[in-house]
Formats: C-alpha cells, structure tokens, sequence
DNA sequence: TCGATGATTGAG
DNA sequence: TCAATCATCGAA
C-alpha cells in the first residue's frame, strides 16, 4: 500500500472528497489492554467537502481562528475538532489553488483492520456501529487532538491515508451535506452506493 | 467576559 | 424527541 502525492490534495474539496471514497483509512495506536500496538483500519465510504468563502457551512467561512489552522495550511493534514463538546471529528486539509482554506470530512468507515479493538473502543457496538459516523470514527480509532496537524500522506506517521485498495467497482452519489443549517443546498456529501458487507 | 451555537450520538 | 457537554467565536 502506498500513500498519494500531496498534489491529490491540492484540488477543490469536491473532488477530493469524491475520490477519497475507496481509500483506507489507517490508525496505529497502542491497545490499551494488551499494551501492544496495534493496527487499525477501514475504507472510506462517507465524505463531506467544505470550502472557504464559496461555503458558509465551512469553519474556515469567516477567516483565520485559532481553531481552524489547519485549514489553511498545507494540504494533507488531520484536522481534529471537538464537536458539541463530545465527540471529535476528523478531516483532511485540502484546497485548489484558488481557495484559501479548506477539508473534507470522514463520515463512515467500513472496517477491515482491528474490528476487536474497536469493538472495545466503542463499548462492545456492533459492527455496522463501529464506525457509521464521524465521532464513531475517532472513538473507534483512539483518534482526538492529539492527531491535529498530522501529516496523512506520510504512511510512517501513525494516522495516514493509503491509497491501491483492491475493491469491487462501486458508485459514488453525490447528497446534501448532514447536521449544518446554512449552505444546506450543496451537494458535497460523497457516498458510496453499493454496499459492502458490515460484519 | 458572556452567550449562542454546533460538520454528533445514544437513549427513551 | 431530546439531553449530554464544552470548546469556539463574535459581540458586548
């Protein structure tokens, strides 16, 4: 497996939030049971794209915060965020050009690697559970602040993105995007159609 | 400071 | 349908 070229990021979030449906998402974290490390991992299936000012749903809508960074620097990075003060949201860094900020959200997971681990991390959930959501993702893959600003490309970096998955073709539909109230017209959220096997 | 809001989840 | 839960951000 190997990790793409920064250039993939350097696109608008639309495409990118497209074309990341089918790659893996990798987690190598220590098992807090067994004090190992272990390796976790699952396809993207869900994405979400936000801009910059062509987007009033994005964090990066109303300029530079100390929050939203990442944004707005190099493309191929974590961007970690606490979300209504529960559950931690994961994106990537990614931007055209001609924009000056923007991410693309990971939704849902279809789990390969460590379906045990995460059974545990996400309290014993069943496997169509374990990661169908952005803050079960992060629960399921010991992912929080600690990752913002890491680097995805970099398959030595403990959180990355491979890509050369072997998958059956699939479809991605293009559909709103989900839990925001403004620029709810978009259709910036990436699903893919068919399903796979979630047990 | 202060208050409203939120890229969610799980329980009832 | 609704509570949990708190960091963030703009307004005061």
């Amino acid at each position: 497996m190997n990790c793409p070229d920064k250039s993939f990021y350097f696109r608008s979030t639309e495409i990118v939030a497209k074309e990341l449906i089918g790659k893996k998402l990798v987690r190598n974290t220590s098992n807090t049971y067994s004090k190992t490390r272990v390796r976790l991992s699952g396809i993207i299936i869900e994405t979400e794209a936000y801009g910059f000012r062509n987007d009033s749903a994005s964090h990066a809508f109303n300029g530079l915060t100390p929050r939203n960074g990442i944004m707005f620097g190099e493309v191929g990075r974590a961007y970690v965020y606490l979300v209504y003060g529960n559950h931690y949201c994961i994106n990537v860094s990614a931007r055209s050009d001609k924009i000056g900020a923007g991410a693309v959200l990971i939704r849902g997971l279809y789990p390969i690697e460590g379906r045990m681990i995460m059974r545990r991390l996400r309290k014993s959930k069943q496997v169509i559970d374990l990661t169908s959501g952005p803050g079960k993702i992060t629960q399921a893959m010991n992912i929080n602040r600690a990752q913002n600003g890491m680097d995805l490309t970099n398959p030595k970096n403990d959180l990355h993105i491979e890509f050369g998955v072997e998958l059956p073709s699939f479809d991605v539909i293009a559909t709103t995007r989900i839990g925001i109230s403004r620029a709810i017209d978009k259709l910036w959220r990436f699903d893919c159609k068919n399903r796979l096997e979630h047990n």
